[in-house]
DNA sequence: GGGCAATTGTGAACAATGTAACACAATGCC
DNA sequence: GGCATTGTGTTACATTGTTCACAATTGCCC
């Protein structure tokens, strides 16, 4: 069923959601069908970019024309694994865990978080949005029953390596990790950071000469 | 005072607050000295490339002893242009902007938000922490009197890009996007996204065959 | 104070990524 | 139905980034 797919570079993943999510918005707009020149305009990229990248996957424009928008979608949506809906769960219910489980911004893009775990006592047992805080024990049972896939790390940076190494034990093969900390996980599982000072750290080295 | 700094890649700069935790994290760790191997192990990179990266800015090793991180941290740190402190201010104060004004992570590494905007009456003259917010229309005076140099967008994403302008306008030369767009900025203005969605998105590309 | 072990800094080789060029398939116009 | 136009998919080229390998330097030990 699929075919195969000969080293994809990890940048051009990287850049399939961009695409998806401008496509969207294209199809919300009431377009049809968009070039690779437009395409490209809209997120600031060449079109010689866009269609090698999207060459890594197939053929699915037509020439003289452009992609069909829905077409396109339908095929990224495909090729990045979003058609069904993936089961996340969540582990440290401070403030940011409760932010991230109220975020409405997840169910939509087909990430539902269906558990919420805490190792503080306070914390177990109430409630956030419509989930019950569990205890960390329960974590390996509720990942392979329920079927989680990915977790999303929201305790202080000193706990994160551990809660990672759990979640790893479980079979938990995403992370989202949100503490400040490059986290290890071995090969086979999946981390992306989430670190809005790092992204600042980096901003000011372009911006010291004019401040 | 500076010395030219010729064509540092941008990957390197997005390193380098990498090696600034990592260096904070074995300073209080009570290292004194780290080699290149060592700080290569935490964070998962080859010694080369750090060696390589740190080659782009001066020579602040010592062979057969490795890297003071006192100095290594201070060096970065004025390379990056973290010694003094940055002033940000936020607009959109919702759900997320409320969060983000109550994160405790930036004040300890020098970003001060030092105003709070919003378009809506009813947020406007409402306190979030120790900031009272304000209308739109205070945007231009309080960037240039008070010296703000980042905005942090936390507005709906189709608003996004209007309020992006509108902070480019006011003389704002970096921007924290957390609307998952992807904004237009003149060239001089740094843009820098948080989209967990899109993270999520690349991620299952890597763990849709072991659903 | 000279030899030894360690580790840097760096040019050069290699690899990956991005851009440009272009042949040609599809379309629509007359 | 020819013909001009458009924009793809692909190959060739240019740029950027990573790794390698080693001479140069340092501190330590005896
Ligand atoms: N990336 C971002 O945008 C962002 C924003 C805010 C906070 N953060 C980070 O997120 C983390 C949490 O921040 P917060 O403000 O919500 O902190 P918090 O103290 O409010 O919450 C942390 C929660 O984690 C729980 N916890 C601690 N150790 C645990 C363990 N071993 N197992 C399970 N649960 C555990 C605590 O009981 C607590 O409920 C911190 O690392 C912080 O730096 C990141
Ligand atoms: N990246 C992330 O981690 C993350 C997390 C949560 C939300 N978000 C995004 O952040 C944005 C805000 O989310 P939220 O839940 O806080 O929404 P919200 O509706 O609670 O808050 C939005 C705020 O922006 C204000 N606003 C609207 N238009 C404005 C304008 N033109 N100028 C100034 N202020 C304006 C509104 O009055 C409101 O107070 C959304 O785009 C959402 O997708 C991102």
């Amino acid at each position: 069923m699929n075919v195969m797919q000969p080293e994809v570079p990890e940048v051009v993943v990287l850049r399939l959601p961009l695409y998806v999510r401008a496509l969207t918005q294209l199809e919300r707009e009431g377009m049809n069908v968009v070039s690779s020149q437009q395409l490209g305009e809209r997120l600031q990229m060449t079109p010689a970019q866009i269609r090698k990248d999207l060459s890594y996957f197939g053929r699915f424009g037509k020439q003289g024309r452009g992609y069909s928008i829905q077409f396109l979608l339908e095929e990224l949506r495909e090729i990045l694994g979003l058609t069904g809906e993936w089961r996340a769960c969540l582990v440290g219910v401070g403030r940011l865990g409760r932010a991230i489980i109220n975020y409405t911004g997840f169910a939509p893009e087909g990430f539902t978080i269906v558990a919420a775990f805490d190792s503080s006592e306070n914390q177990v047992g109430t409630a956030v949005g419509d989930l019950a805080v569990r205890p960390m024990s329960h974590l390996p049972y509720v990942v392979n029953e329920v079927g989680v896939s990915i977790g999303i790390v929201a305790v202080p940076a000193a706990q994160a390596q551990t809660v990672i190494d759990r979640l790893v034990e479980s079979g938990i093969k995403g992370i989202l990790n949100y503490a400040p900390v490059a986290p290890y996980v071995p090969r086979g599982v999946v981390v992306r950071n989430i670190d809005p000072v790092l992204s600042l750290q980096s901003m000011t080295f372009y911006l010291k000469n004019e401040r």
